[in-house]
DNA sequence: ACCGGTACATAGTAACGCTGAATAGTGGAT
DNA sequence: ATCCACTATTCAGCGTTACTATGTACCGGT
């Protein structure tokens, strides 16, 4: 991926799973691949499994394992309230900085 | 500043800066000034010249020095063909990251 | 027995923004 | 004369994040 792009991510990747988890709990292949579908192509497994990580020690998901007919157990994570609460901050972050910088690309 | 927009900024606050210099040749100090104004109020001031370091260093900037009336002299940034060249990817890239959000936040 | 798809995990690295401090020149207030 | 505020730049050390690369393990089809 574009080094643009990866430095681009940082922190927003983070708001980016919590609201794929809005939509529904999902595990952590599931989301790569939603991921994927989104148009992140290029976002590495690896990524993703340690961002999940982070937000479980966070205790934004409530997490449950759950066996898989087609390989090792799933962990599902599901958004709790604080997970939406962090969502919500996430948005409104994400909101401030979109609104500036559309405010600049009209040319100041 | 909180720390989700710390890491929100990584990749975008370079475009921001280049963006800015589009508008005009700038020194560090007034940058920092600029943003202000934008809205960006908590931007450390050390992160704004380590950034123009890089950039310089990248070639994306023509700079001279100049005298002040009321201080040290000026290293104004001007911005050239590749910062220019940097600065369309770097509206490509938010481009591209801004529509997957709104589409994100639609609910899907 | 092997291979590919499913599923999770981790150690090491690079990049970036922040904190805090140092340096240095000018001008006005006490 | 001295102190303070404003202007202007620079640097060392830190924390967080995403990437690379690799390893583990379970299953079904050939």
């Amino acid at each position: 991926m574009g080094k643009q792009m990866t430095e681009m991510l940082k922190g927003t990747l983070e708001g980016i799973v919590l609201a794929l988890l809005a939509l529904g709990p999902a595990y952590g292949y599931e989301i790569t691949a939603r991921l994927r579908d989104q148009g992140f192509a290029d976002i590495a497994e690896g990524t993703v499994y340690a961002l999940l990580v982070r937000i479980e020690q966070r205790g934004l998901v409530d997490v449950e394992k759950v066996p898989s007919e087609k390989g090792p157990p799933r962990k599902v994570f599901t958004l709790n309230a604080r997970g939406r609460e962090a969502l919500d901050e996430f948005w409104s972050s994400w909101g401030f900085l979109a609104d500036r910088l559309a405010h600049l690309k009209e040319g100041q």
